[in-house]
DNA sequence: CACAGAATGTAGAACGTTCTCCATATAACG
DNA sequence: CGTTATATGGAGAACGTTCTACATTCTGTG
């Protein structure tokens, strides 16, 4: 290392392609063909310059990187960070990204749609290569016209229609079928859904979905004309409220699905406190299998959709489409029943 | 809008500083200036500025920006994204920088050190404003080391002689000695920690803190002979395998201090399975207040250190180093007590 | 009315990459 | 040996901002 590099590098001066270039005695186009392991470098260049790299310690600038190409980052978007099932997919794109050169971004953004608009800009304007978009509210339009500036594959959306962008689920239909078809195989009849508030559910959405499963489900068990389903609001004052309404409904059923273990932990702590019991009185199933559900405390069964592996499959997804895709592609994963104490008092199920 | 113009978004040309400079009909450093606020912009051009920005929906280029000045972006490093403790301290990061132009990208590093070097070292190379760790694992040296090319605020690291960067956390040493205090005045004398495993646990760890809190509790209340400490691991497989063998130790405890809510709801879990009885045989309080504890079915006493006003306080923190504070600060909070019935029986106490 | 000083606007050089040509050297072939 | 193809390396123009230095136009003051 030259006296000018270590100068250099005390005055805490970045090391940019051009030292790297200097210090290999080579062009900078040629320590940027090395980068991108483009054609037509020798294997002597290539070793001049990796060597200068690896002693200089140098790390390409990905905001000039973006400005340029590639910035070799691919944004996520989350709504609503604490729900339980987020994590689970964060991991699996972390996963999939960490043998590669690429590194994931996370943007969260709460219940705005404006905030969620201007984040997947924002992503944009750091010319990241591509987007998981995780539950988005957005409509399709708007997402197919994000989609003509980068690529983009949306989890936890169901768009099968959807031709610029592609879509990761798991069969959430499907899903809410599963559920309904263990609790009439414990021999309930007086089933309920319990779901989300209106304002949440344009028809893509999981929950609509789990929604149309559920009706399929009953409809197939002839009991159609009894197949009611329950909104429960959002926001902490009122949702609690109406789930000790619907607890103390003397016409309560026997069971009940809820969309998300979110919305089901809460009824079970309702429950006990309400002197309910469960599965005795109420049997409860959730949806997500999230690490709370498998709490002995908790004992809630629940419908299985790897977070996980959605988010690796996502990302695969979006890598093929980041290196030259065109076409849509949409991809379903089957969910499958996690039985629990939750479901029945005493059964073959597992579960403590 | 000219012709000109309508072709360009047409054509989904992006929209550059350049465009809006000539649909104005004003210089590019004019609209740039603008932009920033700078100084010496008359009302009229300001005016005419604006105006062309938002009729042709410009917004600057993020990455463009990283390379010359400011990106208005800050970085946040969390590990462990289950921590249920961590979607609180996003939430205040993303209150404080919702009404500024400053946006929050955050990046998940798992256990390795490695990847959570690589991570901080791409947010640098992004040229992002300014970095929150949170819960860090990096040895004081590289921070500041990391800290001369950004500004850093670390959240959850205790480091008050640290001068280049700035530290935000609860008072884990006060926590636990609320948390102590909180056992011995229901009357429990004999009271046992359970702590993290070694491996992670650096000083400057808040679970160290924790250790010296507890010490410190029983040492003033006499029983400093007999404070001890069980560590639990912080694997699956050994973790659930330490915690029932504690449980079925016949000189158990009456009472135990968890360093974490999550060993804490673990612990009650096995505890019930194993007909522990809480707090009847064995009295329980966690850390961090999270939402679980708050459960019906949980009710898990808890030290509350509000993961939300950490964050906001750190976002704060660190925006005023963005602009321009050289001298480290080093902020502490005080937590505080949540009473529940995994403390005692029937108490005054507030919760189910 | 002359002139200093403030206010306003602009040119143009960075910033650190990527990537499209080109130029040259070497190999292959008749 | 001449000609063409191929392999290798380099020059230099982008990319879309910021920001310094400068030119011009307005004030106000003596």
């Amino acid at each position: 290392m030259s006296i000018e590099d270590k100068q250099r590098l005390q005055r805490n001066d970045r090391v940019t392609i051009r030292t790297v270039a200097k210090h290999a005695g080579v062009s900078v186009a040629a320590v940027s063909k090395v980068m991108r392991n483009a054609y037509g470098v020798s294997e002597g260049l290539r070793a001049k310059v990796t060597d200068a790299i690896e002693e200089l310690g140098y790390r390409p600038s990905r905001a000039a990187r973006g400005l340029r190409g590639r910035s070799f980052t691919i944004g996520v978007l989350l709504i609503d960070i604490r729900n339980p099932f987020l994590p689970e997919v964060i991991a699996g794109v972390n996963g999939v990204l960490a043998p590669s050169h690429y590194q994931a971004m996370i943007g969260v953004s709460d219940a705005r749609v404006q905030l969620e608009t201007s984040l997947i800009e924002s992503m944009i304007d750091y010319k990241m290569d591509g987007l998981i978009l995780v539950a988005p509210r957005l409509p399709s339009e708007i997402i197919a016209k994000l989609a003509s500036e980068i690529p983009i594959v949306a989890v936890g959306y169901h768009d099968a229609g959807a031709t610029a962008f592609d879509t990761v689920n798991a069969d959430d239909q499907r899903g809410a079928e599963i559920a309904v078809e263990a609790l009439l195989a414990c021999g309930y009849r007086d089933i309920e859904m319990l779901s989300l508030g209106e304002r949440e559910g344009h028809q893509v959405s999981v929950v609509r979905q789990r929604e149309i499963g559920f009706r399929r489900a009953m409809q197939r068990a002839g009991l159609g004309s009894s197949a009611s389903i329950s909104k429960i609001p959002i926001a902490p004052p009122k949702r609690e409220e109406t789930m000790r309404k619907f607890l103390s409904r003397k016409n309560r059923p026997r069971a009940v699905f809820c969309w998300s273990d979110l919305d089901a932990i809460t009824l079970l702590s309702l429950a006990m406190e309400m002197g309910v019991r469960v599965p005795e009185d109420l049997a409860v199933i959730g949806y997500d299998n999230s690490s709370t559900a498998a709490l002995g405390l908790v004992n809630l069964a629940s419908i299985d959709q790897s977070g996980r592996e959605l988010g690796q499959v996502a990302t695969r997804t979006l890598i093929t489409r980041i290196e030259g895709r065109t076409s849509a592609e949409h991809i379903f994963q089957i969910p499958s029943l996690v039985s629990r104490g939750s479901l029945i008092r005493s059964s073959n199920a597992k579960g403590a």
